[in-house]
DNA sequence: CATGAATGAGACTTCATTCAT
DNA sequence: TATGAATGAAGTCTCATTCAT
């Protein structure tokens, strides 16, 4: 009964792979709910259902494993907008809309502390930041743009000023995810994310619109 | 009548009287460079100029100056923006123009910073981020409906849901305000935070406007 | 049954295991000689031979640290000065000098501070003095009078008031001892205690002695 | 109306004069209830009306401060206690029970912590402990010692060695105080102390009775 | 003389990091 | 590979002491 060579990874080996994510995503929980310096080694390490020194067989320190948590659960994400992006074949208008839904989706996942994350921790890690500017602002800010573009060259947009135009589309987004991961626990009567960002399109897509030419 | 009332405090009085300013001064531009755990006492009492144990002299222990810093420096400022708003006698477009820039240039100042520190600690500080929802998101989301709903009753905005359209009238401005205290500093090509608002607000009131008559 | 119970400690395992009692003895040398407030936990660690944090796996705070010490050597013993007494099957004249020598005893270890310190810091620590007294002071009272009690009924002492003696039973030797952790070397005769505890009991016995019917 | 040119003190000298006597009492009220290192000297201060800074025009600092606390109420006292003693012209009987007495009596007064502070601290101040052995123990105990000689000449007390019954007769009076000012409050049933003492003398006397001769 | 604001040394305590097992 | 006991640097906070007023 031995089977196959399989390529099937042993328990051992498998429990051994799933350690880094293992850490990796306790260590996320606990950065966004308390913040770098508040979280505690020993909880992650607690979370994660490790002993405390295995994660430093994994991380150098406690920064990298910040930066870890960060970077890697960043690109994926962003990837994952851009297929939706560009593999879109419809108008832009819809891409622009799928975008953003996608992006508020993650609300439900812990990734969507990372901003608050970032924006918080910024001055103490700059590398991070630059990385963040670099590799998620810039490239979210240039997919917007391609669509803002396609928009415009197929009529459905007005011939705005694009890089302009990317912070009035992301604001509104940005701000329920920030919300969502800080404030809107204490808030007596809170928003309803997905009405307000329709309604956001809405005066948007208005707001954008060709110019109607006078009979 | 005798002369001229001597209540000019006297030198020491005076220093006295300004000591609780300097170390919240110190400590909000410290808190906000490097976050709330971050920051050191005893360099807030560097900056502040005064030994580390006089900040106890006026302050319980860190939370409470972190406290002190938050609610010192915000109440005034909101105040500011409702004055702007309510005793402005003109149009509610130009009302909104006159907050939102207003809120803008907070820019240039070290509380600036204060809505990225409530954003990071609110997990750490809950009654600090109840106070911040109800004497600041709340007060501010009051104010811009207040002017919403005037410019609805005069015609300048169409009948939009004003609850949900106060998010996307802020969030543009919000979001140049965190830009800045945090991540602007590594981005390569600085946005012109002037030009992205005022694009805001064309985007904005086209979306708005009342919707024509067709002929 | 598969050999001998390996419940041989290992090295580590004792090691860990004799923490605890390692530091309880350096706290108790050095709270005896110093007070509580006057001893430093840097202090006790260095003489515990372990780092300063160490303490703090083993007991949350230096006040726990106080007790744990009292708690643990008091009870142990007590409890041997009433075996002591109870097992004893002489004359109650004998228990009692055997108490009494068992009590001065203590003064050549550590324990003997205890009741020093527990004096001295029984305003600051109410909880710790309120054990104290219920079980070592109450305790310890309700063991002389049982032997007292014995002494009256064989005939031994005449019929004094049970209660109202035991304090004379127990001064002296409770002196010694305070005389011994504190001001004794500090004179320059020292007493014997022996003699003065054998003294005692000669004056104390003939004080307690029947009254001789008067031929 | 000038008067005779009183060598009554106004009213800032009498204030002045007082100052040292007001700053110990609030000092050995606070040192008896919390010992030397818990007392505060602000709360010290604020206990005897005067600033913080005050107290240090008139002791080098808190140290000094305890000792002037300690000398300054003893030496009365003891001396009040030999003036008993040696003016008495009755028996040695009654002169030790108004001795014992008299010691009781300080229960009501503050320096009856006195004992127990020096007690707590004599490692921390060993200049302080050699001046309460030589000054206070010694004294004491030649002043017994005087009287029990008296009552071995005058045939009340048998020929018993001097100074080791000096313990005897003084330990359950010191008890008594020592209890009093730290264990007491956490006991249930207190003891009366009067009572105790008269218990003692009863047994002490006939302790320390002639032998009757046998007919 | 008297004050109390200011100071900074020093204590307790936490926690990232190491390393023997 | 994995652990968690041990460590000690570093931070918060207290309070004896000073000194300008």
């Amino acid at each position: 009964m031995h089977g196959p060579p399989s390529n099937l990874p042993t328990r051992r080996t498998r429990r051994k792979d799933a350690r880094p994510s293992e850490i990796r995503e306790a260590a996320l929980a606990l950065f966004s709910e308390r913040g770098f310096a508040a979280t505690r080694l020993g909880d992650v390490a607690e979370r994660a259902g490790v002993g405390k020194g295995t994660i430093y067989l994994y991380f150098p320190n406690k920064e990298e494993l910040f930066r870890a948590v960060v970077r890697h659960d960043l690109l994926p994400n962003l990837e994952a907008l851009e297929a939706v992006a560009d593999s879109d074949a419809t108008t832009a208008t819809t891409t622009l809309r799928t975008i953003l839904f996608a992006l508020l989706a993650t609300c439900d996942r812990p990734i969507s502390a990372i901003p608050k994350l970032v924006i918080a921790e910024a001055g103490n890690f700059p590398a991070l930041a630059r990385f963040y500017v670099e590799e998620v602002t810039a490239r979210g800010r240039r997919l917007i743009e391609r669509v803002l573009r396609r928009g415009i060259e197929q009529g459905e947009f007005r011939a705005i000023d694009v890089p302009l135009t990317v912070p009035l589309v992301v604001a509104p987004a940005l701000m329920l995810v920030l919300w969502n991961t800080s404030l809107s626990p204490y808030a007596e009567a809170p928003l309803d994310p997905v009405k307000v960002l329709e309604h956001h399109l809405d005066v948007l897509f208005r707001g954008l619109a060709p110019i109607q030419p006078s009979p």
